[in-house]
DNA sequence: ATGTTATCGAACACATTGTTCAGTATGATT
DNA sequence: AATCATACTGAACAATGTGTTCGATAACAT
């Protein structure tokens, strides 16, 4: 990809992270990004169709780098350490939000669009159907059912960790995560 | 209150949940609804500040509406049949639900405005805490996130009740509704 | 019958979106 | 270093939406 074209979208990518961390998503305007970004009006629509699109463009980015991130940590743990831990996936997943790469926790907390969680929620679905076995004892209630279940407890204890201050351990809150569900 | 207010208020309601029916909330412009419910675009200012005042005042006028209905309805229930079911406020709750009274269902299940939710469960969690004893297996948690996770989770067994068609019977989304919980 | 108040409707300033285009600068290639 | 391709600029543009204003008209309460 030219130099040129990089360039570009990292700052758009940078300007809209930073406007999203100041004001909820339905409040930020093209104006705004290709102002913080300093380019040219045309030149963002020439990389993004509409702002929806680049939401979508910088979710596929942050929530793939996480989960994946997630993932990784977690086999490669079990690998060294012969780790068995249940909960070792979800435990990682917390330790990697708490830093707060990228603003994730910001913009997960904060009032945004929709769209934003709908596309953690996805990447997150495909987490707990890897780890279905972790979740036995819900199977008698529909599969869909529980794994939604799954999703929405998880993110809701993302949610008020957050509210609350991140006050938690990422450890205790792995617990509450486990409690609840 | 004038016949003339009173007209204009149910006629910008009645065109304002018709158009939530058919598209999300972002979409819908002031345009749409003053030529919907047939009055002046001065008259529209002079009831509502902006659009996100109506969709409040709608959802104070439903909500309170079906949370009052369902704890009045468990009321009566308890007192007429001694019932002591300890599920029924929220059974009453699925069931008024289930009725899509004013269209809170497709309105909920529909990708609509976070304003919408939030306005939904201040309502729910109202209901949740003085219901709070039926749920002391949690008490091993933090009181407000077990509260917010039952709230959580009945939102989403709402959804997932609607998205897959409301196929399941009241009484047996609430059994799904406690299992989960 | 009278005074009050809601509505009308059209016009208004303003903000935002998404497009266009000619000119300029930067990059890749030989 | 010369050349070609392509990304960016910046200003102008139409189209759409927001929220306000105001004089005229109609409906209401008493």
């Amino acid at each position: 990809m030219d130099r040129r074209q990089r360039k570009t979208r990292e700052a758009i990518f940078s300007a809209f992270t930073n406007l999203l961390s100041q004001m909820e998503y339905s409040k930020i305007t093209v104006g705004q990004i290709i102002s913080y970004a300093d380019i040219g009006r045309a030149t963002f629509y020439a990389h993004f169709e509409t702002k929806d699109f680049l939401l979508k463009a910088l979710c596929e980015e942050l929530f793939c780098h996480v989960f994946d991130a997630a993932a990784a940590e977690d086999t490669k743990h079990k690998h060294i350490f012969q780790c068995q831990a249940p909960d070792s996936v979800f435990l990682h997943l917390f330790q990697h939000l708490s830093k707060n790469d990228n603003n994730i926790l910001t913009l997960l907390s904060g009032q945004n669009n929709e769209l934003f969680l709908r596309y953690f929620r996805e990447g997150l679905t495909l987490l707990v159907k890897n780890q279905r076995s972790l979740f036995a004892s819900k199977n008698n209630l529909p599969e869909d059912f529980w794994i939604d279940h799954i999703v929405s407890t998880f993110v809701q204890t993302l949610k008020w960790w957050v509210t609350n201050g991140t006050k938690e351990s990422p450890e205790t809150i792995t617990e509450y995560f486990f409690l609840a569900v």
